[in-house]
DNA sequence: CAAGTATCCCCCGAAGTGGGGGATTTATGA
DNA sequence: TCATAAATCCCCCACTTCGGGGGATACTTG
């Protein structure tokens, strides 16, 4: 039943990748390929028209960058999920396609049948990522265990990074502003800074918050 | 060979939960469960002398919970890798689990096999993610595509967000403080609120930054 | 008992904040 | 074509905050 079958859409400029990709899906049961295109470009003339339920996107394109095509894509097919397929991990990379819309992001040495596992799975509302870059994101949510901020400091300065100043800040902890003030300055001296800014800057360098 | 085990410990308090995850895991070849306990309590007095390789950790637990449980026992084996096994799937619960130390998140519906390859994923460094949680995950880096704000205001947001004050987003961006001063009004009126925290706050509550 | 933490107090000048009121230019869309 | 949004810049003003100094006290912990 052709009707079933979930459409994919390609970008990717390797022509070898390209139909390779394009090969696997398309022979594979369930899945049918509706497209395939070598850059943003070329695709954003006619992907709309191709009615693609997933994207299959390659971050290092020519012209506009994966990264820069995905709120474009997410213009031109509205309904279409995008799963990020490239060699790279880059953490700021993976970040940014995931924040621009992405839906998944699988790196390329990941097996063909994790690939149209991963397709139906974007399709169905679920999120893959490859083991790598799960590892990377929980990374992301970790904060530094040997903090040289104590927990006062900590929490005042997450304060500082919600835009609360000192007298909201005082209020909500039930001390002095001279206090929080105090605390203020402490932080800057352990993180050798004399801004708001670049104190929360080095402290998320450094994941203290 | 013994030595070679993956030494897993169990820190659950509903007892055939524990029973059942401990015949799983001790009937699996190359996994050793070296102990098992009923609370955190329980856990902080001996846990150290098990040496763990892995912590299976609920997060529904007696007394101390198993979020503010995460540090203690990061303290108390350092070495441990964490790896949280519950029933909920609470965003905030997740995302303070993964930054107060665990190294990864499966809920309690996944399959035994799924769990055992999750253990050896975390003791070889990765992150395993049941689904529904990679799926969160994802989510809550996705911006919200609809942002009432333009790309300029969204810009300087992120820039108060990041500490800066209007002579810093001026100087960054080369426009005058004056202009920026015109776009955190814009953005101050669109969000309707009236300072800079309260803007980061909604800001982020509707996934604008 | 020293070191760290958490709390509070003072002085000071410079800068930032937010509320008002405008303006212009460019681009986009109805 | 005309209205709307976006991005840029300008003025006035009261008030607060910021960060650099200088302290103090109390409690805990190694």
């Amino acid at each position: 039943m052709n009707t079933r079958n979930i459409k994919v859409s390609i970008i990717e400029d390797d022509e070898t990748i390209r139909h390779g990709y394009s090969f696997l899906i398309g022979e594979t049961e369930g899945y049918e390929v509706v497209s395939a295109y070598s850059s943003y470009e070329d695709a954003a003339r006619k992907i709309a028209l191709d009615k693609p339920e997933v994207i299959l996107l390659d971050i290092e394109l020519p012209g506009t960058n994966g990264i820069d095509a995905i709120p474009k894509l997410k213009k031109l097919v509205p309904q279409a999920y995008i799963l990020i397929l490239t060699v790279y991990e880059s953490e700021k990379q993976i970040f940014n396609a995931l924040s621009n819309g992405a839906s998944g992001y699988l790196t390329k040495n990941t097996p063909s049948a994790r690939i149209i596992e991963s397709i139906k799975e974007v399709k169905d509302g679920g999120g893959p990522m490859s083991i790598n870059i799960a590892k990377l994101v929980i990374r992301s949510f970790q904060k530094n265990q040997e903090s040289p901020l104590s927990k006062r400091e900590t929490q005042i300065l997450e304060m500082i990074r919600d835009g609360k100043n000192r007298t909201q800040i005082a209020r909500e902890l039930f001390i002095d502003p001279e206090t929080v003030r105090s605390h203020v300055k402490n932080i800057y001296v352990k993180l050798d800074v004399n801004s708001r800014a670049d104190a929360i800057k080095t402290a998320r360098e450094n994941k203290l918050i």
